[in-house]
DNA sequence: TCAAAAGTGTTCGCTATACACCCATGG
DNA sequence: CCATGGGTGTATAGCGAACACTTTTGA
């Protein structure tokens, strides 16, 4: 502990990352933990994260972070908070620069990391590690306001998918409930999706038609500006 | 430089929060702005801000850094996004913790700070030192977005104002024009506003009613949770 | 008397919402 | 034949957008 190799005039706090991951299995919304290997808080479950390289942005530390867990390299990542409370990390005062990051379930393989990772749905989260209770709070809370901006509820949803899957999703990030037929014209509408050719059997006794997202259209929208709706 | 006398044993970054400090006079927003007494970027205009300290959060040191420049010390204030690019700062790596604030410019007394400070409207704007023209432009999409969610213009307008001047703050925020007659409808529709019993003249020929904002019907629909719309 | 600002209402089209019946399938 | 899930259409109400004329007053 004598070797302390970095020195500076005035003290610097710590900066790490840490990443909310969403994922949406076709119902429920959910959201991957670690069980802390090390003290503090060993044994809690807490969000990914870790400390941010001299040489790196934090979306590029998020991402490292992101890939470690998951495998995924090109997920939708977007930092949305900053939490500063000096006491939040008992060791010594650490910052850190928070994300959440949107997944398909389907993609990922387990993570590189040996840590004990898993999927938890909301309403069934433990309590977790420092202040991560907090900001995943809040990463919820600012997802909610962003699908109002961004289509984001896409990168959750496989390549093709049921209205009733993309209806389940919109409704676990709002905590809302919609009508389906509503939904569903409100949707298309929007000129948003596209009809594939296929059906796929959703439940025991129906088929239902898969769609598609149209990025396209999406991108051209985006140019003029535009408001979703909910 | 050889007594550097805060060791790490990894490299921290330093830390910073930056404050753009947005005000509204009637017609035009604008932000107010300090010419650098020092290198690096000496004589360059450049948002406030300063280090944060070990043993305050981010919201308490924009809050410092807002009262300073400012003189205010109950203004809403709100961090939008961290900053973190390795080479934002030529002397080290500082990542910043950026805020907006938005102030009634007639409660603003001349900040301590010897510093020159000045008020520009948002179309005339210099080139900033740093990356400080990146962190204002965000700034002000930040906002954007978040006037979506909350009555923010009020907190730029004096206690009471006219309806003609609620409608230019709106479009100065959101870049975009309302028809006079569907604003005011809207607005009033909305319950936030109160009719008082006064007129002013507001300029050379016609006087016009004045308005409050109504606190106690905000609170109560932020409680059920609402959108406001435009 | 002209120019500038403010006050005021109506119409139209669209969107949000509420709501019910039918069909196909598997058990 | 029953239960489940998916598909589909209509009627109503409210909101958003477009729009013009009158009044006041100071220059």
């Amino acid at each position: 502990m004598e070797t302390k190799k970095y020195s500076y005039d005035y003290p610097h706090p710590a900066v790490t990352t840490d990443c909310v991951i969403f994922g949406f299995d076709g119902s429920d919304l959910k959201v991957l933990l670690i069980e802390r290997g090390i003290e503090p808080f060993k044994g809690k479950w807490a969000l990914p994260g870790g400390f941010l390289k001299m040489d790196e942005t934090a979306h590029e530390g998020a991402l490292r972070e992101l890939e470690e867990e998951t495998g995924m390299n090109n997920a939708y990542i977007r930092q949305f908070h900053t939490f500063t409370e000096p006491g939040r990390d008992p060791r010594e005062r650490v910052i850190t620069i928070a994300h959440y990051a949107l997944v398909r379930l389907q993609e990922v393989k387990g993570g590189d990391d040996a840590a004990q990772a898993r999927w938890f749905t909301m309403d069934e989260i433990p309590p977790l590690a420092f202040d991560h209770d907090r900001i995943l709070r809040m990463a919820q809370i600012m997802l909610r306001e962003r699908i109002h901006f961004e289509p984001v509820g896409f990168e959750l949803l496989p390549e093709t998918f049921t209205m009733k899957q993309l209806q389940n999703l919109y409704e676990a990030i709002l905590d809302v409930h919609f009508d389906r037929r509503n939904f569903a014209k409100k949707m298309f509408h929007l000129g948003l999706l596209i009809q594939t050719e296929d059906m796929v059997r959703t439940s025991p006794k129906r088929e239902s038609q898969l769609l598609r997202f149209n990025k396209e259209k999406y991108d051209e929208l985006k140019q003029k500006g535009f408001r979703l709706e909910f």
